[in-house]
DNA sequence: CTCATCCGTAAGTAATAACTTACCTTCCGC
DNA sequence: GCGGAAGGTAAGTTATTACTTACGGATGAG
């Protein structure tokens, strides 16, 4: 259950734009947090804060390398998420092509 | 532009709590509001806001049938969403075997 | 033509969350 | 040791947002 309410955080951790902003930020490149604060249009404890989420929810890992932190990103929390959508998105699929098919035999018979 | 950001007003959709479940009801039966409302600990309306929501962010699709309104999961949204942490998960992956793999390097060295 | 059901929207409220500044600790270079 | 840079946390403010009740419009049954 831990697995799954983690994973169920990441979507709540990525609805927000510059936590999102984040993320992406970091997964094009590891960064320290006075790095990521320097680009975006907020100061540096809120990336502090957002970090903190980020991590929380399993999407972010960090690791000491002086004073700085080094944030990376987590490819267990991101997978997660990953494995719910896609288990949703394939029962979708099934459907919503029935559901398609359906209306195309109501319209030829009027 | 308008289909990545509604990918990702999808995050902020599924975010809530209350609005996954809605959106996991949805995916096990196609659904009429007042049927949602009346599993769900929250009032009709509430219910009918956060169908809109989630209507907006691309993640259902709605049919009327007499006075009710059906509402069924859009694979389109769900999709673009799991392809937008496809991407990324595969390059975190990449990335995180590389630090495992230095981590283990160091240790050895010390 | 009523009457009941289904549902969306408006308006107001209370809780949440994203941000700020201020402060303190930790680590490195000199 | 000392000064400076990095960063987590506290406290306070403001904007969102999730919820409620009240209302009005549309559809189907009798």
């Amino acid at each position: 259950m831990a697995r799954s309410s983690a994973a169920l955080n990441g979507f709540a951790a990525l609805g927000d734009p510059t936590r999102r902003k984040i993320f992406e930020l970091v997964a094009e490149e590891p960064s320290a947090v006075v790095d990521l604060a320097r680009v975006l249009p907020v100061s540096r404890p809120a990336v502090s804060q957002h970090l903190r989420v980020l991590k929380h929810a399993g999407l972010v890992i960090e690791s000491a390398e002086g004073t700085r932190r080094i944030y990376r990103l987590d490819p267990r929390g991101i997978g997660a998420m990953r494995d719910w959508l896609d288990a949703h998105w394939a029962s979708a699929l099934g459907a919503f092509k029935t559901f398609v098919d359906e209306q195309a035999d109501e319209e030829d018979a009027e």
